[in-house]
DNA sequence: TCGATTTACTTTACCGGTTAAGTTACTTAT
DNA sequence: ATAAGTAACTTAACCGGTAAAGTAAATCGA
């Protein structure tokens, strides 16, 4: 349980002062060959392993990035802080994340111990209950760097990048309709959270160019999650009818409702066809393969990195900005066109 | 880009020392009711944060836990990383994760980071081609408690953390030649990662058990990944016959296995069967679903941790500790006996 | 009534680095 | 011969906190 050898440490065994050591070992030219090479030797014999904290301490900038995001057993989330801790190590930038667990306050906190932490920008996808955006002005308003990333918060003067959720969900539908499908059902997200509602109108946009219109009592609203879609479904089951084809929020809920039709002897397809917005690396391997929309979830993390270093490195104040990264369909097999079986 | 507020900014305005202003903050007993008040309304008032770098830099402990994980997006490990943050979360203590990317060198090169920032233990996960282990022993050796888990390294006085990997393999391999097979393969991991041997030997086990032995031309080991279970399989296509069953390391291999033999047309089951170390949330969507071994991720991280903050708590040096959780069998439709379709 | 406490602060020192501003002996140019 | 440089260090000061020791005024006890 030996302390940590410091400079004073290597100081004193040299006879020299520390600030002679310090330079040394950062290669200063105003320390002679040979005391330099004395401390490098030194250093290495010791294992000396210079206090990060104290170097940031007096540094200007930390070259240390807060990461929050909500959970991290999510696909795209996975996929997202991946490309970010990559592109962040190859610009010599340390990633701390943390992970507000879907839960408002916590990310809060995890906000003010980051800011406390002298982080030099945060990168946020908030909680499908975040309401309150004060705290996300504060951090602006210090002059702290700040990107959202997939659920973002827009329209008050943030930096915003995420998927084409809304174009993708007209495009989806659109390709649905353009198969023969007329009576369309959608199991959305909370409308609050900004994904749910651009996926949603989306949805409905695709409809309105075509003249065709949801029934009321084929929608329904919740969460993001497996459960949400076996839910969802069971509540469409209460009505008098299904409709052809349903539109899912996220993969996971399509999943619940693939899981769920399978209980009940429902067909999908046939019976019961299915568009989401999403994919999984397991996709192709699952029967049937979900037609869905596959986000570029690396290059929205790494470009977030990208326009967050940019702002660090240029320390102006960031309009507002909204990039919107367009995303592709994914021919599965529950969307055959009507009536169709796989 | 107002620098933050510090103690001395306070203490300036209020007219008097930084130290007053810091004992009030904290509550001390020895500064006035007034005064007390009027630092805490101030510091409300300017939104202080303390400055965490140099709070941990005078404290003796960081509360600070390095976690350095091979990669994330890899189920059991998402899993697990999300108990160890949960679970830290609890007891106050920051996570710093850096991501390895299966790469021994920047594995070695985040050790080194973590230490320089004074984290008080350190959680890892070893990469699949880690072999040297002085750096681990120099973690230990400068006292700084190391607990390792799922990929650890043994009998070199660590403490380890992992599934039953032997056993499970055992059992699962046991129960295939219950059902009926006899001519059995292995795509294993790199043999010097602890979880690769320790699966082939619980393979070699069972096998040995009943008398049996696989055949030298339908043993093949790589990494990890779906990429290895492909270019596996297509290694043991180059042999003149195949294995009734393989046992793959791990559950991207037996994807990948299960890709491949889609490709060619290789019926699994019936023409090949499969078992393989590990799960995944969309094992029972995929056809067929792979028959495994379910790992108690969460149980395993949150395991890893409190024996770390234990260690942590009580410095004492830990004698080597391998502590091994029982998994369980996962039945899926790729061992339904030989020859058999699902 | 005077030393002993208590209250409410302040001063000093330290955590382990970095930067800026000296200092000293030795060259070099004129 | 002497001002001016230069090489190789050292000292002082700072980053923003915390702990320990010091101090002055007010209160207390016998």
């Amino acid at each position: 349980m030996s302390k940590p050898v410091t400079l004073q440490d290597m100081a004193n065994r040299l006879g020299i002062s520390k600030v002679s050591v310090s330079k040394a070992l950062r290669g200063q030219a105003d320390i002679g060959k040979v005391t330099t090479e004395k401390v490098l030797a030194l250093a290495q014999e010791l294992g000396y392993r210079p206090n990060i904290l104290a170097q940031k301490l007096s540094a200007k900038h930390t070259r240390t990035i807060g990461l929050v995001v909500p959970k991290i057993a999510h696909h795209f989330l996975t996929q997202a802080i991946d490309a970010i801790y990559i592109s962040a190590n190859e610009q010599n930038y340390e990633i701390v994340m943390m992970v507000s667990e879907e839960n408002a306050e916590l990310e809060r906190k995890h906000i003010e111990t980051l800011l406390s932490m002298r982080v030099d920008g945060l990168l946020i996808s908030v909680t499908e209950k975040t309401i309150e955006t004060d705290i996300f002005h504060q951090v602006v308003d210090s002059g702290t760097p700040l990107v959202f990333f997939d659920r973002v918060i827009e329209g008050q003067g943030f930096v915003c990048i995420r998927s084409a959720d809304e174009q993708g969900a007209a495009d989806l539908v659109e390709c649905a309709i353009n198969k023969g499908y007329s009576s369309f059902g959608h199991i959305g997200g909370y409308q609050q959270v900004s994904i749910s509602k651009h996926r949603y109108h989306g949805f409905l946009r695709a409809l309105d160019a075509h003249g065709l219109k949801p029934a009321e009592k084929h929608l329904v609203f919740g969460g993001f999650s497996r459960s949400d879609g076996i839910s969802g479904l069971d509540k469409l089951l209460e009505q008098d009818s299904l409709p052809e084809i349903i539109f899912a929020v996220t993969y996971p809920v399509a999943l619940g409702i693939l899981l769920r039709s399978r209980e009940l002897g429902i067909r999908i397809p046939g019976d019961l066809d299915l568009v989401c917005f999403g994919n999984s690396e397991y996709n192709n391997l699952i029967t049937p393969s979900v037609t869905g929309i596959n986000q570029p979830a690396a290059e929205i993390g790494t470009l977030a990195l990208t326009h967050l270093l940019q702002q660090i490195e240029n320390p102006e104040k960031a309009p507002e900005l909204n990039i919107i990264v367009p995303v592709e369909i994914n021919q599965g097999r529950t969307c055959m066109g009507p009536g169709k079986k796989a």
